[in-house]
DNA sequence: GCCGATTTGTCCGTATGTATC
DNA sequence: CGATACATACGGACAAATCGG
């Protein structure tokens, strides 16, 4: 739940929009109008309205007003700007998660692994392979490394349900940002094996690898998301900046 | 040119960030020192400090500071969030950009494209196929609809150099947002054609869709990109959120 | 074309809350 | 506990863009 009043408010104008209680295309009230609705100041409908904006919701125009330009989408995916594990966002789209755990190891980054991660040569790692199911399909096949000492007491089990829940609610560490690209690669024999593919089929899946930092500034997790090439989806919005 | 204040200090710290003169996972200056430097409000650093935020170069942590997280890139790509030209990512990269118009048609959205692209059925369109050259090399393939009454006045000239300097400078649109899409499609084959590729090797692109808005609240660009697929490389920050 | 009303954009100063050390 | 530092919130001022008379 929040706590904050912007996000309050964030939320209620999002709901509105979603429940079309704005006209698509039509101009929200304008901001001295919510500042007497919220009985707030207008700095906090500001950053409400700043947050629809970056969530591609609304547009703003100087001298004109706030647009609602929200258009209900078939299936979202996963999305850019914000951490969220495959749990969560499979229930925000109302699909049920499964994960299997592959395989589950520790191990020494030596030079080569410290080059593909980024960890300094040297460190102990927990390296996992995990499978996800989204409604029974596998999907995605995650590369885990986690850094031992900021991951201590990762299980098995522990992976099977969450591991994020288990680092933020019982190690009480503070996931901070993550770095991430995405790229397309040549299937592998794994890839194959346990996401049902066929070479004649597809040859590619589309990559992401992410490098997550907590709040003492450590990288704690590098992993290599390899997404079915079929039902990869993501989503984004895009803002113009003025010219410079 | 930028002419705000906080698009100032937001552009000096960047540059300081490149720079190294902030040591790598060291803290920054506190924001109370920073309004001393740049002579200014609190508001206005910290509207800074949110951008270099979302551009993953920092990470603020409430009583503790904010932290240097900066790594120079081999090789940035495409931007998230912000919306470039083909052209604009190219030069900030630092590579020779060209353009070939494959074709340029005008066309009129039946019930079938309609439904692809989001015009309305009826519209009128500017068709182009587009190849665009990173140092010599066809990375990729676009097709591009725009909506004729937007963008009226378009020639295979101004295709080959930039249609969105032509929109913003000549036609004086506002281009405001984008809403993108990514995925993996089979190859086609005009993409094995011109970007020399081989089924053999690569079977898949990495496929960018964009509906893009201008300030009007129409949608006046549908744009779909075709990316080889071992050249393709997005990046992205994400930020974690505490649960909600 | 001008002027005034409306609306968003930028900026300032201040106060209070909360997390860290 | 106190000092420091970021987070939230308020209120006010002026600028810039839009629109109607």
């Amino acid at each position: 739940m929040p706590k904050t009043k912007y996000e309050l408010i964030y939320r209620d104008l999002k709901e509105k929009i979603e429940a079309d209680e704005f006209p698509y295309q039509e101009l929200l009230p304008p901001e001295n109008t919510l500042i007497q609705i919220y009985d707030c100041s207008r700095n906090t409908v500001r950053r409400a309205i700043g947050k629809l904006v970056t969530d591609g919701y609304v547009q703003t125009m100087q001298g004109k007003g706030v647009r609602n330009i929200y258009r209900p989408v078939e299936q979202t995916a996963f999305t850019i700007g914000e951490i969220e594990t495959f749990r969560e966002s499979a229930l925000r789209n109302g699909q049920t998660p499964r994960t299997k755990v592959l395989l589950f190891t520790e191990i020494t980054a030596d030079a080569s692994l410290s080059k593909h991660t980024g960890f300094p040569a040297g460190s102990e790692l927990y390296y996992l392979q995990r499978l996800h199911y989204l409604d029974g399909k596998p999907l995605i096949l995650n590369h885990n490394y986690f850094l031992k000492s900021a991951a201590h007491g990762l299980t098995p089990e522990i992976a099977t349900n969450s591991i994020y829940d288990y680092l933020e609610n019982t190690l009480h560490m503070t996931i901070v940002n993550s770095k991430r690209t995405m790229t397309v690669e040549k299937i592998t024999e794994i890839d194959e094996k346990y996401m049902d593919l066929n070479v004649d089929d597809y040859n590619c899946v589309a990559v992401v690898t992410s490098s997550t930092y907590n709040s003492d500034g450590i990288m704690f997790e590098y992993t290599q998301s390899r997404h079915r090439p079929d039902y990869f989806h993501f989503q984004d919005n895009a803002i113009r900046r003025p010219a410079t």
